[in-house]
DNA sequence: CGCTTCACGCGAACCGGTTCGACAACCGGA
DNA sequence: TCCGGTTGTCGAACCGGTTCGCGTGAAGCG
């Protein structure tokens, strides 16, 4: 069942019936009305590869994500989630591209192949050859992350510094003089992830500028990775009453292994972090954590991509976040010791 | 760029560079490393809207997934993840697919469309208006779930009966008489959601078995329903010992709950249920729990969609999957009380 | 009444691939 | 030398839409 079936059971021609349903061209209302009841008859709907391929778009966006090898964590879940919703409201579907090893073959794919007539970049690194490739390319895309060059480019990112250093400040306010840092996994800090830099840089400056005594970690994202790094942590300095995270899926781990030290949350000890805020409210006591709007990020990241592919001429455009601290109840002022 | 561009700089047809590419005709050595070589050069990739029209097959996996209204849970998360890298293994792309209010136009854009060439449910009813109507359709689909009726059809689904059962039975073995069930939101039992449904059956029915005495409740996905739920629990009966659940994002509220009313885990009381074994880990204590396989169950659906989509007319295939508890550390035994 | 104007609809070309039938060149065997 | 079979390549048709240019009949106007 193709246009040229509707056109024949109407008894008009194919481009009666393509104008009839894009009203790029007047049909009258007889024609059109006859034409619409066939349809509604036989429930036809016109073949997206075939319309595809004559338009040039295919109404369709990439989301590239990272592989599934990382454990993936709460808040590109969210991200995952708004995108989709976000590009439903504007008619486009959603193609997941998983950026692994080989993100040539994927990148490829994508382009290459024109399945896509836009992409959302997730998980950017400062240096980022994907963004810097699509920008070459002048391939419309969207980063939600910031590179260590955003003049110019199209994204949306979470100012991880001020997030980080303001975590520090609400620290150094309470009183506590040493504290912790606890990163992403190594791995990705050395692969240069913008939020594991930035919000390290973060806390150092301001950890510098309160003039706190501090030492800085690298975490796996899971729970035991999350223990374990707290035991190091008061193995390394027992005199520690704080921690600044941005791991959230370590951040069960770092409870229990406090639980297990014996030190309460906050009595002893007080717990920070930059966290999206539904994780933040899943552990006890609630995480006082500044909270990720993933999907205000995910819409965004929609919105300017379609702005984008619309206005293809148009001035580059970007959103740069930094939402306040939640106050809840995994701080509390240093206790003399 | 396209075909006829490179075949113009071969010196040879549009058919034969196709040939060449495809190898579905023989073709000489030094015409296919001409072609080649200009392919090469110019990075030329085949346009994947001509080639799905002319070939009718878009390569392309639809994952309909709930809509982002509901908070997803890292079970979802999980699922998304293993289904996109098992079909990128085939050299199949995903889309993403929200079966919101309007399932209906969600589904006439996958289908009606032909967007892709088969599709993966998720969040299976017991009557699931979507798998009948696929199945009359006789549209190439796998459900992660399994309907009240599955015979016959195609789907990769948990033995959620036989789980809550294996719960009850293990708290009973400890000692306890009095316990609660904690499942899904009421909207979505309301709605038939299996998991829901058959979870609330095995637990009642082996809680009957051991002539235990039970409650049931719905709780929201999130934390603060959690926490709202278990105090509702001990109000009903102050006297209960353990709980076992469905509800994944109310794992943390319900601790929170139990802590507040100064009961132990597991010394005053016992926690269980069914839940991704990543998340049971991140909860203190961790969680004794039924670990659900959802990596594997979406490389299951998929492998089942692949080798339908390649054998339209082999027999219908299914996997029920029924992980034992992993024992942790959120379950003892009862305390004379 | 003859002329322009306009609304409406048609046919053909095109998007970029795949595939089928035909044909030329070459080979070995009778 | 002629014939039959291979091998390699080509042209044309096709997939199912969109879009451009043109023709036609009716209405508008002096």
């Amino acid at each position: 069942m193709n246009i040229g079936e509707i056109a024949r059971r109407a008894g008009v021609s194919r481009s009666t019936v393509s104008y009839a349903l894009s009203g790029k061209r007047p049909v009258s209302d007889d024609t059109r009305r006859k034409i619409q009841q066939v349809i509604d008859e036989l429930g036809y709907r016109p073949n997206a590869s075939a319309r595809a391929l004559a338009n040039g778009r295919t109404n369709t966006i990439g989301l590239v994500f990272p592989p599934a090898g990382n454990h993936y964590t709460g808040m590109q879940l969210d991200f995952i989630g708004s995108v989709v919703e976000a590009a439903a409201a504007y008619d486009y579907d959603v193609l997941l591209s998983p950026s692994g090893v080989d993100s040539d073959r994927s990148f490829q794919r994508l382009l290459g192949e024109r399945r896509v007539d836009g992409a959302i970049l997730m998980e950017i690194r400062l240096e980022d050859d994907r963004v810097d490739h699509l920008a070459e390319l002048g391939f419309p895309s969207v980063a939600i992350g910031r590179t260590a060059h955003p003049e110019g480019g199209w994204w949306v990112g979470l100012d991880h510094t001020a997030l980080a250093a303001a975590c520090v400040h609400h620290l150094a306010d309470l009183g506590h003089r040493r504290i912790a840092f606890v990163n992403r996994p190594e791995q990705l800090l050395r692969a240069g992830y913008e939020s594991a830099h930035r919000g390290l840089d973060g806390f150092t400056k301001a950890a510098a500028e309160r003039g706190l005594t501090v030492r800085t970690y690298c975490c796996g994202d899971d729970a035991a990775s999350g223990q374990a790094c707290l035991e190091r942590i008061l193995h390394d300095d027992p005199a520690t009453t704080g921690l600044v995270t941005l791991n959230e899926a370590a951040l069960g781990g770092l409870y229990r292994g406090l639980a297990q030290a014996g030190r309460h949350v906050p009595r002893d000890f007080s717990v920070t972090g930059v966290v999206a805020g539904r994780w933040a409210e899943t552990v006890t006591p609630q995480l006082t954590a500044a909270d990720v709007p993933a999907e205000e990020m995910g819409r965004h990241a929609v919105d300017l991509l379609v702005e984008r592919l619309d206005h293809p001429d148009g001035p580059s455009r970007h959103h740069l976040l930094a939402p306040p601290i939640s106050l809840r109840a995994s701080t509390g002022p240093a206790t003399a010791s």
